[in-house]
DNA sequence: TGATATACTAGTGTCAAGGTAGGAATTATA
DNA sequence: TATAATTCCTACCTTGACACTAGTATATCA
């Protein structure tokens, strides 16, 4: 039940971009530098996400990425689904077609809770309440030094 | 954000005793026999119900394992996090102290979210909801063949 | 004493996680 | 037009967890 950096690392990603990517695109090199993330691993995951069309990438000198659509409009189930999968714990969760070889009827009303109960919490969060997030945190400054 | 079959064979053990054990005990072998699953497997398995207190054993023959509480009294978290360890998603929804080096502030209420979320609903459901679930099901016997 | 159980330790094959590395293709700009 | 900057694509690698299997020791009932 636990998230990977693929997950985390896109959340971070698609907030580094909302926040510096008012105007114009923001490149991984940036990114991999702001967030002391490996360049390398971030092309990945960015990636899976342009693959979802929650960004677009322009090649070349000044190139980058940026947002498909207003961060308002994205929420975080679309950038955990892009980089995770399925957040479903088991696989009939979401889709009870692949139930049907197997019946662990028993179990599957609490797989089905689960991922409701996820996905109400991650549907109802947006880009932009990480962006708005990520400014305050960013302002106050804590006492953070790592 | 898997269950893995540690935690799914757990809740199918458990509602085996619950079912098959009213009085005495229930040897691995016939749990294993019933649920087609590898005796040496749930060996191991059920060690970990066995530590966390959710189950008793009577070494010998005749012997087997017995719940040590009432059905209803356990709980589908108690098994959960018996098998699966924690259930949260990332390491410091569960316990904030593990967050003190790492400022991920920007996403930490996410996950502490969906830990809350999971948690309302696996400690709602108690292993008696699952031992009459299975009986249910027994009893209709779909057109579940394998 | 023997059959039946659990307890404990170790080994094994597969796969995903979490990266690293190198080069090809594309584009702005000097 | 050359070059620096950037994304795109493929391949590789190490580590650890998952899902078992196997063997032996220990305990208990009949």
């Amino acid at each position: 039940m636990k998230i990977s950096t693929k997950g985390r690392y896109g959340l971070r990603i698609m907030t580094d971009i909302a926040v510096n990517g008012k105007e114009g695109c923001v490149s991984l090199k940036d990114i991999a530098e702001r967030e002391h993330l490996s360049e390398k691993y971030l092309e990945q995951i960015i990636n899976q996400l342009s693959k979802a069309g929650l960004v677009k990438s322009l090649r070349g000198a000044k190139g980058g990425y940026h947002l498909t659509r207003e961060a308002e409009k994205i929420t975080v189930e679309d950038i955990l689904k892009a980089t995770e999968g399925s957040l479903a714990p088991v696989a009939c969760a979401e889709d009870n077609e692949k139930c049907q070889n197997y019946c662990d009827c028993v179990t599957s009303f609490i797989w089905t809770e689960i991922y409701k109960a996820t996905i109400g919490v991650v549907s109802s969060i947006t880009l932009k309440d990480l962006a708005l997030r990520s400014s305050q945190i960013e302002k106050t400054e804590l006492e953070c030094l790592k």
